[in-house]
DNA sequence: AATGAATGAGTATTCATTCAT
DNA sequence: TATGAATGAATACTCATTCAT
């Protein structure tokens, strides 16, 4: 009845997929929630999505993509090496801790991706994104070693209680870099 | 009607939702589906665990007590640091690549201890052990900083599809332990 | 795959579930036994209602606005006062006995309505039009004491088993009727 | 394992059902939570209680006989006619007033009464007690006009949300009771 | 192109009752 | 005598997907 055109809308839904993988999980996420959160017809999901697999596909590219973009901006915009562990180090102990819906949908997607190849893609192509930007300012073999801390110590911080300094990661860093 | 004695019933069904777990996830986990594999009638599943969580609680918790007392062993075993950091070399490289079930499920249990802290809970005590395991070997800084190298390598290796050399991991190790 | 299309069926459900109340009552009423009454499939039944209050809402205003449709009607066909307590003694007497049918619908609706605010508004509207229904031969005062007289005596010749005969209540109606 | 001596169990189940009966209903009373409630072990209900429509039985009859006992109190309390007429007043629009469990448990005792004879019995012995009680003050015809009216007005107060006079239900007794 | 209605399979959970101990 | 464990049937409700319009 309402609504007939909206360009746009595709995007919304897929906008409202990811609000809703946030709040709700991958299981909680449903047709019915997504259309609704969206402001869509339900009928319209499988119009525009062949299936819910295709959905969160869709759902966890864009996700990662921007995360991915805005860690390369940041590394783009460091003019050393230092200057850029001091941005990682921000982003383990600043960024990811001022809210956990990035860790949620994060491990809702290493979670898919442990099971199955469609969103492994996604991981790996995050990763790969990750030490591209990295490699502006180490050298392949650190990038990766680098890759691995940042990703455990992230990890660490979100998911077990005990505190973890800054100083700390800044030291760990600064051994692995310095190799 | 059949077996109306049967002790042993509540371990069984816990195994049977780790098996579950792995095989098909949380989200795959129904009582009708663990009630299946552990032979057990479904009305005796709510009976034995107030509800799903209860259970998700119980497989999970019996689940990271098995890995962590697996990977203390380890750490009783070696003579020294140098034995200890081959050994965690092969922890990553051989026994967890040997099947992704580890991986599965260690995933699934993250995304929802990052979201309700009953299951952080098992994370971190989780995390407490495998530190302790190796304080065997290594001074409390250099525990942490190697568990955190640990976690994140582990990951990228399951979830990137690029390929990592042992010789990396162990030279990172030794950075990391050597300071 | 039968029926695709079936406009009516909304009001064929809330049909059988006023059936359903009355033979089996609330407890007794399920989606399951709606639904084979209405000749619907079960996932249907949540399509159409929220869920089973919903329905039950729907049901006791339809059951409520019948019965008061047709009261409204018997006073409206009588010429006098004196005619109009004549219609009532026989709703007392002869209607409700009857079949005992409206009277455990009514029963059921009251539990419901003592506990829950939603259910109230149906009874309070229910008495407002009964009593609206007797302004055409009454004065106000006169309508609100006869209407109470008129529950209570019919819910005695319901749940008591001693008899009450005709000329009584007319004595009583008379008796409050006239001052 | 616990309590293996403990006299007035029976009793207590009782008083449990009747106050689950009052917080949830006829319909959301099972054994578990009534054996929760009164503290007893789930299997010893129906050892004391062949079936819940035992324990049900015994429940209302107790709850009324409760009631009626009250009721024939204070018509023993009072002096004359008169005075009987202000302490109706006072029950209908003071006592019952107080808290809705009484009506709530009176009105799932008229559902049940509606369909099956043997909480009909109870109803029916019920309205006996009221009527004798009245009949210290009133002749055996006023007595039963008196009851309908008092139980019409009791309800209309309990579930219509429109107000009704205290001086108003004294009028309406008088009348009926000066014929 | 778009969607409201439809539906069968599935979910967690509650339950009265039974019965071996 | 008393009860913890057991169980099959039932409950309300959610769901992804289909399809007639």
């Amino acid at each position: 009845m309402a609504r007939r055109f909206d360009p746009g809308r595709r995007d919304r839904i897929i906008d409202a997929a990811i609000d809703c993988i946030a709040e709700e999980g991958v299981a909680g996420t449903s047709h019915r929630k997504v259309a609704a959160r969206a402001d869509v017809p339900l009928g319209s999901m499988t119009y525009h999505f062949d299936n819910m697999d295709e959905l969160l596909v869709e759902a966890f590219t864009r996700f990662t993509a921007m995360i991915a973009e805005t860690f390369e901006q940041r590394m783009q915009d460091v003019p050393d090496a230092d200057a850029a562990l001091d941005a990682v180090v921000d982003l383990i102990h600043v960024d990811l801790q001022r809210s956990n819906r990035e860790h949620v949908v994060t491990y809702e997607l290493y979670t898919l991706a442990a099971r199955q190849n469609r969103f492994r893609s996604i991981t790996n192509q995050w990763m790969r994104a990750s030490r591209s930007a990295l490699s502006r300012h180490f050298p392949p073999d650190t990038v990766r070693i680098l890759d691995n801390y940042i990703e455990g110590a992230a990890l660490h911080i979100a998911l077990d209680t005990e505190p973890q300094a800054r100083a700390e990661t800044r030291a760990a860093l600064e051994l692995l870099a310095a190799r």
